[in-house]
DNA sequence: ACCTCCCGCCATGCT
DNA sequence: AGCATGGCGGGAGGT
């Protein structure tokens, strides 16, 4: 398989047509093997449709047929044996297949419904590529081509590459072209992912959708509170939409493609990916997902059809996300009964963080032309192309200069595809020395970051929400408490709390991120409601995370980290890129409820202010608009487009390379990422923590019992030990940490498993956990396992072996895997390929609020009343 | 009987 | 108009 993938390397797409006898594909991946510089027409060929079976004439049509369900390498045997013998062949074809089977059989070998799901396809589909695959090579993917060599429809495969183009694995090139990145970017978009996750307060949905549940099995209040809850926390506007995340450097490039306004199962696939991530157990149920996919959309209607076919998608999109060892199929056993789940088995991923990009970062400016604004947003305005300019920018000035350039540069260019380079990236990747040590660095850095900001911000009062960066320069303060904003507010407000606010600037809503995380930077008009929402004075919260930690210590010897070291400051020196925080863009407001989209292209934006302007009567638009301008004025000439709600607006920047180069700026904002979380939720009823406690620790905040969840005296006590920012990611030798110790503790009490005075703890600082946690984990070695074949392995096999696991059952409670899996390895590599091929493309949207995400984060895991799954992995396929 | 989810109709929207 | 996309849900295979 490898080799294959090797191979296809260079040719992502061959063909294989019947007619051409391909002997010489002898390559195990014969299909692959040609490497046809034209692709077919770019008219789709007919469907590939099955050829009615049995005809006679077809006879390589069933063979295909039957080649495609065999396995790869049985399939390019035959092929070769088939082909080989050619056209004619095609009578040997069925004799080849005959010889097993005879007229009934042969009817019976005709794939049988498994041999034509979509998991094998997607397997088959990705043997055709590599893990990594060169930059420099043609990665491109004619999906004619690839429908025709595996025998399936192209509706097939739109839904493979829809759901591989939520992680930018692929992105479009052109009509019926794809390119294919690999996995370069997936520690990075999941990163983004996670980030958006965060701030969507996915994790509070879910939590609040398992206490529901929960509180039904007992019978507590469960309905009346329960619904209300739900709904609230999806959003009192009835739902945030969240827009396709995309990542600088791999943006739709085909206008075309991007206009599409639906995307949903792209993303679907997103906020799908977004629930693992966020979620401290990482499993999550169907039901659970789709609840909350439905949620967003209407919570209100949860009908039954809706609801089937939510599921029915969510089966297609997990089945590519299990060929691509991300999730694994796995049943919680609750008191109710088993209910099929999926859990995570991908990298733990640091939000936004991910994988600096090596230290340089590059300008975009000059790159690229200037264009309309309205463009750029547009088009997305990272620019990948860059050279890699390393763009430090001590000062905000700097940035914003850079920014200016950026966002000439991206609104010049075109929005022509392209690609562009950056073989060369790669190498310059190539001599950091261990992505691991970077992403520590990162992690540390970070949170150094968020300490020294989470002081200045308790000087300051508050501060606008916009999610990220942007607070940093600004000045805010707020405390965040991200967690427990997330968390009182999502219960019982929801989300629509949002973020925000209370500084002065803040009522001038539109804030500028400078985007630092993402490197490029955004503007971001908030919508007023979402200004309102913000409003409330709320005290902070305290729980500062520390998304990173995962990572292992180690540190990162790259000079990022130094940068990120120096505490404080949110200024901007810190040069390194951060991670790929950066990327996302958030929703400002963004709760849940109202707008939301966070990043999206500009289209989408554009489409997405729409709606919400459409939903919510706009009003405010203007107003925020303006102040936001003009707050970007002050800020710096930056302009910045605009755009309806919530929005993110990338005001500029840097390409792919940029993206990097932004994450630097980002950085230097100031550990933003996480500070600006923090300040980002706003979050009611939280208790207000002292910043310098936030500071020292984390500290969860707790104050999720407001939540309706009750919480007992004793749990809410313990409660502000644990913290649950630093939880998740950081980690790995307190796996036990994770926030949701509070929620554990109280959990068990309920349930009797621990007795009243027994709490779990989940210090940040004691790191150490007692007891309980470790029920919570318990689910982890196979996890553990699981993720680490994902990272490590991610190459090859494409299945690594999940069925180890099958049949056993676990406990979970929640607790996130403290894996200590580095954080992508590959990811330097893979960003700077990745920048490469990725070249021109332009984000569109990038978030930035990682950090609050991460607060949430591990709000939400708190919640999480699951008490207890138990969760048998099954292997499936 | 339920879980999965394949299949392909047909709407949508770009060319 | 034609074609590329992809939403959607009927209904069938698997257990």
């Amino acid at each position: 398989m490898e080799n294959d993938k090797e191979n296809h390397f260079f040719e992502p797409h061959k063909r294989i047509l019947i007619k051409t006898p391909q002997k010489e594909s002898t390559t195990p991946n014969s299909v692959l093997a040609e490497i046809q510089s034209n692709l077919g027409p770019l008219t789709t060929p007919t469907k590939p449709k099955e050829i009615p079976p049995g005809e006679p004439w077809t006879p390589t049509a069933n063979l295909k047929m039957l080649i495609s369900a065999a396995s790869p390498e049985i399939r390019n045997r035959d092929q070769k044996r088939g082909l080989s013998d050619n056209r004619s062949g095609i009578l040997e074809a069925k004799d080849c297949l005959h010889e097993h089977l005879s007229g009934d059989e042969y009817e019976k070998s005709q794939p049988s419904r498994k041999e034509k799901s979509l998991g094998l396809l997607c397997h088959k589909f990705l043997a055709r590529y590599p893990n990594y695959p060169n930059p420099a090579v043609n990665n491109d993917i004619c999906l004619d081509e690839v429908a025709e060599e595996l025998n399936v429809e192209r509706r097939r495969i739109y839904d493979i590459v829809n759901v591989l183009e939520s992680l930018h694995m692929v992105s479009r090139l052109a009509k019926n072209r794809y390119t294919w990145h690999g996995r370069h970017n997936l520690n990075k978009t999941l990163g983004t992912l996670k980030s958006v996750g965060m701030e969507n307060k996915y994790a509070e949905q879910i939590m609040m959708i398992k206490k529901k549940e929960y509180e039904q099995e007992f019978d507590f209040n469960s309905d009346k509170n329960e619904e209300a809850a739900v709904k609230s926390s999806f959003g009192q506007n009835g739902h945030s939409d969240m827009c396709f995340v995309e990542l600088p450097g791999v943006e739709f490039r085909a206008a075309s493609v991007n206009s599409r306004k639906d995307k949903s199962l792209r993303v679907m696939s997103q906020k799908f990916v977004m629930l693992f991530l966020v979620s401290t157990p990482q499993i999550v149920s169907l039901e659970v997902a789709a609840k909350i996919l439905i949620g967003e959309d209407h919570v209100e209607d949860l009908d039954k059809s809706k609801f089937k076919t939510k599921i029915r998608r969510l089966y297609d999109i997990a089945n590519v996300l299990s060929s691509l060892e991300l999730i694994k199929k796995v049943h919680v056993t609750e008191e109710r009964g088993r209910k099929p789940a999926f859990k995570w088995t991908g990298p733990e991923i640091c939000p936004n963080s991910t994988v600096l990009s090596p230290i340089t970062s590059f300008d975009s400016s000059g790159l690229e032309p200037p264009q309309s604004s309205k463009e750029q947003c547009a088009k997305n305005l990272f620019s990948t192309t860059g050279k890699p300019s390393f763009t430090r920018h001590p000062s905000l000035i700097k940035l914003v200069k850079s920014i200016e350039n950026d966002r000439r540069k991206i609104s010049s260019a075109p929005s022509s595809p392209i690609k562009t380079n950056k073989a060369e990236s790669s190498l310059k990747s190539a001599p950091f020395p261990s992505k691991m040590a970077q992403l520590a660095a990162i992690c540390k850095m970070q949170l150094e970051e968020q300490s020294s900001e989470l002081k200045k911000v308790k000087m300051q009062l508050t501060r606008p929400t916009v999610h990220c960066q942007s607070l940093d320069f600004l000045a805010s303060p707020e405390p965040n408490r991200t967690m427990a904003s997330s968390q009182t507010p999502s219960l019982i407000q929801p989300l629509s709390v949002l973020p925000l606010i209370h500084s002065p600037l803040s009522s001038a809503v539109p804030v500028i991120v400078p985007h630092a995380h993402s490197g490029a930077s955004y503007a971001i008009y908030l919508h007023p409601s979402q200004a309102q929402t913000v409003t409330s004075p709320n005290l902070s919260s305290t729980v500062h995370t520390v998304p990173c930690t995962n990572v292992t210590g180690v540190q990162g010897s790259t000079e990022n980290t130094n940068t990120h070291l120096l505490p404080t400051k949110m200024t901007t020196e810190k040069v390194t890129s951060d991670v790929v925080k950066a990327d996302v863009t958030t929703k400002p407001g963004k709760a849940l409820p109202t707008s939301e989209g966070q990043t999206s292209r500009s289209d989408e934006r554009e489409a997405t202010a729409e709606r919400s302007l459409k939903r919510q009567n706009v009003q405010e638009d203007n107003n925020s608009k303006k102040k936001l301008k003009e707050d970007l004025k002050g800020l710096e000439n930056v302009p910045a487009t605009l755009f309806p709600s919530g929005y993110l607006i990338p005001l500029t920047q840097c390409s792919s390379l940029g993206t990097e180069s932004i994450l630097s700026h980002k950085e230097n904002t100031g550990a933003c990422s996480p500070t600006n979380r923090i300040y980002n939720s706003p979050i009611t009823g939280v208790i207000p923590v002292t910043t310098s406690d936030l500071t020292t620790v984390n500290f969860p905040t707790f104050h999720v019992t407001p939540l309706k969840l009750m919480v007992s005296p004793t749990s809410v006590g313990t409660v502000p030990v644990v913290n649950s920012p630093s939880l998740p990611s950081s980690n790995h030798s307190i796996p036990v940490q994770n926030p949701s110790s509070a929620i554990v503790n109280f959990t068990l009490q309920h349930l009797g498993l621990i007795s009243p005075g027994v709490q779990v703890s989940a210090n940040s600082g004691a790191g150490s956990i007692p007891v309980s946690p470790r029920i919570e984990l318990v689910s982890a070695p196979s996890e553990n396992t699981g993720l680490q074949q994902g990272k490590v392995t991610k190459h090859e096999s494409p299945v690594p072996g999940h069925s180890q696991l099958n049949g056993q059952s676990i406990t979970v409670a929640a607790g996130q895997q403290p894996v200590p899996v580095t954080p992508k390895g590959s990811q330097l590599v893979s960003e700077n390929f990745f920048r490469t091929p990725g070249g021109p493309t332009k984000l569109l949207a990038s978030t930035c609020d990682d950090l609050d995400g991460a607060h949430k984060t591990s709000l939400g895991s708190l919640f999480v009343p699951q008490r207890k799954l138990e969760v048998s992995t099954e292997d499936v396929h």
